[in-house]
DNA sequence: GCATCACCTAGAGG
DNA sequence: ACCTCTAGGTGAT
């Protein structure tokens, strides 16, 4: 199947938007992108103005392709709201074509629960040690993928079973969502046609004193409400955005709060909302597109030293 | 409120 | 082989 980059999906760089560390259940070889989406395997690879997969069992069609890898976004107007300085200018062009990739609610939630203190390695091998253990395995190309587990059978599995993926202190995070979500306590896709604010309220929300969903602050918050509920103005704050936002604008922190900032690598939830915040007055609507573009270069530029 | 600290584990780098 | 540092933070104190 073929799938032509019409002109709003353009720019649009499969590499970056794979590579970027917003998804973490793709891999690359051959050539051809593979990974396993809402419980089909997707083969896929760009050849300039045109996209070339294939899925399996469904063949799905270029409405999804178009939904999934958000074409639908007007890029060229986002990038250039969120270009507000030379900085941004370079970081933008170097990454040009890189979108958010809309995911699955659940699939993000608990993928961004097992993400917290681990390094982007770790956290792709504790995903596929669930889908193993726990996922619908389907054959295709030759090889064995497996769909990501449903929340009722997490629910099921209790702490143990769980800790066989080196999920750690993780576990019980892990397993209270999954039960969550198994007896419907949750419904994710009622917070994507309210405000941020609101939406991002109502998933840290208590309940009888303790967390609704436990292991989700405001970091895992903020990613699940970007990358699988459309507030592109969530502007997820980690040790790389941290550093992006410490060396590239200074000049709009308070200095005291840079200084002790910088002497600490991790981050303290007052320094989560200095920095959430600027992020999101400083680039706006789409502070979300900014914050990726970020986050890879960093990671990047880390990896070329 | 608020700052500090323990936490499971394993990849990456020396 | 072995050791240290760090990792897309969160919850308890």
């Amino acid at each position: 199947m073929e799938f032509m980059l019409h002109s709003v999906a353009t720019p649009f760089n499969l590499d970056y938007t794979l590579d970027c560390g917003q998804v973490l259940r793709w891999g690359k070889r051959g050539g051809w992108w593979y990974g396993v989406v809402d419980g089909n395997v997707m083969k896929i690879r760009q050849s300039g103005g045109k996209l070339i997969y294939h899925t399996y069992p469904e063949r799905l069609d270029g409405m999804f392709i178009e939904h999934y890898f958000r074409l639908d976004d007007d890029l060229p107007r986002i990038l250039s709201k969120i270009n507000r300085d030379e900085k941004m200018a370079q970081v933008i062009h170097r990454f040009h074509g890189l979108r958010i990739v809309r995911q699955k609610p659940w699939e993000c939630l608990i993928s961004y629960i097992c993400a917290t203190y681990k390094n982007i390695p770790a956290i792709k091998d504790i995903l596929l040690a669930l889908s193993r253990k726990f996922g619908r395995g389907i054959k295709f190309d030759g090889n064995r993928f497996y769909a990501f587990p449903t929340p009722h059978v997490l629910a099921k599995a209790g702490t143990n079973e769980l800790n066989v993926c080196k999920l750690g202190y993780r576990s019980p995070y892990v397993f209270e969502t999954a039960r969550r979500f198994a007896c419907a306590e949750l419904d994710l896709d009622s917070l994507r046609n309210i405000g941020y604010e609101e939406a991002k309220a109502r998933l840290l929300a208590q309940t009888c004193g303790h967390k609704l969903l436990p292991g989700v602050g405001e970091k895992v918050a903020d990613c699940v409400l970007l990358f699988s509920l459309d507030h592109l103005d969530a502007f997820p704050v980690d040790v790389w955005v941290k550093r992006a936002v410490l060396e590239f604008y200074p000049q709009y922190l308070d200095p005291m709060l840079l200084e002790k900032a910088s002497r600490r690598k991790s981050i303290t939830s007052h320094e989560y909302a200095v920095i959430n915040s600027f992020g999101r007055r400083y680039f706006g609507e789409y502070a979300g597109y900014a914050q990726q573009y970020l986050f890879y270069y960093m990671r990047e530029r880390s990896r070329e030293r």
